[in-house]
DNA sequence: TTCATAAGCTGACAATTATCATAGTTTTAA
DNA sequence: TTAAAACTATGATAATTGTCAGCTTATGAA
């Protein structure tokens, strides 16, 4: 029986190692069929830092945050993983201990991969690693991009980009919120600041009516606004 | 003629993209040898944010900043590159343009490998494009410890860190002063900061007498007060 | 439901950092 | 060599951001 779990999740690892961030739902329906999925609750912990990971994990449904702990005691959030997107694949690649820990935000269905499946792909598929090669490197530009907008823009700035990047990665719900919900200690811990300094912001936009609050949700009203902001 | 000048860049590349920062003076001494090696004058570019490169370059001796231009029109110095690194890896092999623009901070030389090189390389040698990816996940691990300083970390603690790696990196003189001697105005770009600022601290550093200065050299004297002052 | 706990919010104040102005010093190029 | 330009340095002040305290509002478990 060749079309087993294997084969199911080299066809996993393959897609999404490639820039492939946002599978298609048969895609998906797919992968749901294997037998190796996990259920993580909101708030419970997928790997955690200096954690050897002997393999990686898939996000099927749910939102992560991977974070990594300062010297002063705050997390930082370095990325929100959704759907179709890898945990833990430079650890694994690098063979280093975890740097980040990932923790879930909502209830998740993770599915994993041992590492050994990977580096057999990674062996066996001689265009796979050129693949992963190359979204690796997108990344690490994107990781510049971060660089340079923690270090030159304002806290204020900061958070405006923070909401336009949910909208655009995460979507809208019909009413306008944005899906992916952030308590505003997890924002402030997306943007690098103090989770007051967070809120107060978040209370200036909405008196300004650049955004629209409902309890936790948050909706864009004026885009422009925020992407002006951010512009100088 | 075989041992021709692709034999020896394709060695170079292969050496340059491995984890192999530091070249021996050996395998440098063969690089040098290449005809396709560029004087760079301190202060002139290499290559532009912005621009298509059509291969890397292998720095044979002097040093590089790696900066991108933030909305505000300062400068962020996002890495610093010296003998046996590679410039213009990442653009390459995403295909897309540089996200960086690489300047000289001293005299250079540079050697130019064309992107065909690299492009044969890694569908020809079937260790290479992983070894490549070890390497990148590597500096992607370490953008994120940038991340998570740029954020939580304050000024005082940045430029700190900043001389810790300057001598951990590029090393000290038979009197104590780092190697690498960079204006303020870079080590400001480099900890994200106004240039002002970081001139303060820096005088604050000398009267505390955790570091001494001559001219732009700068000297570490406690290296312990240094360290201490990042831990927290 | 109810109470305990966590999350959200705001004010007051302190600390950090940026900006502007100005002057001394070094470097560069004619 | 010398004048211009760039760099270094410091003070004064403003703006930003963090911290602490207290209060209100959700949330969740018994």
């Amino acid at each position: 029986m060749k079309d087993g779990i294997e084969t199911r999740c080299e066809q996993c690892i393959v897609r999404q190692f490639n820039s492939l961030r946002a599978m298609s739902k048969e895609e998906l329906k797919k992968v749901s069929d294997s037998k190796i999925t996990k259920l993580v609750k909101k708030g419970d912990s997928i790997f955690e830092e200096g954690e050897k990971l002997n393999g990686v994990f898939c996000v099927r449904s749910g939102i992560s945050k991977l974070s990594k702990l300062s010297a002063n005691g705050k997390d930082q959030i370095v990325k929100l993983a959704t759907k179709g997107q890898v945990l833990g694949q430079r650890s694994v690649i690098s063979e280093e201990v975890s740097n980040l820990s990932a923790k879930a935000v909502e209830d998740m269905e993770v599915c994993f991969i041992p590492k050994e499946e990977i580096v057999h792909t990674l062996n066996t598929n001689p265009n796979f690693a050129v693949e992963v090669l190359r979204h690796m490197a997108h990344d690490l530009k994107e990781a510049d991009d971060v660089i340079v907008n923690m270090s030159q823009k304002t806290v204020k700035q900061r958070v405006a980009e923070a909401f336009l990047y949910m909208k655009k990665n995460f979507g809208v719900d019909d009413k306008g919120f944005l899906l992916l919900t952030l308590s505003r200690e997890d924002i402030a811990s997306v943007v690098g600041t103090a989770t007051e300094s967070c809120i107060r912001i978040i209370s200036e936009f909405k008196k300004k009516k650049y955004i629209k609050t409902s309890g936790k949700q948050i909706g864009i009203i004026n885009e422009k606004a925020l992407q002006d902001m951010i512009e100088f």
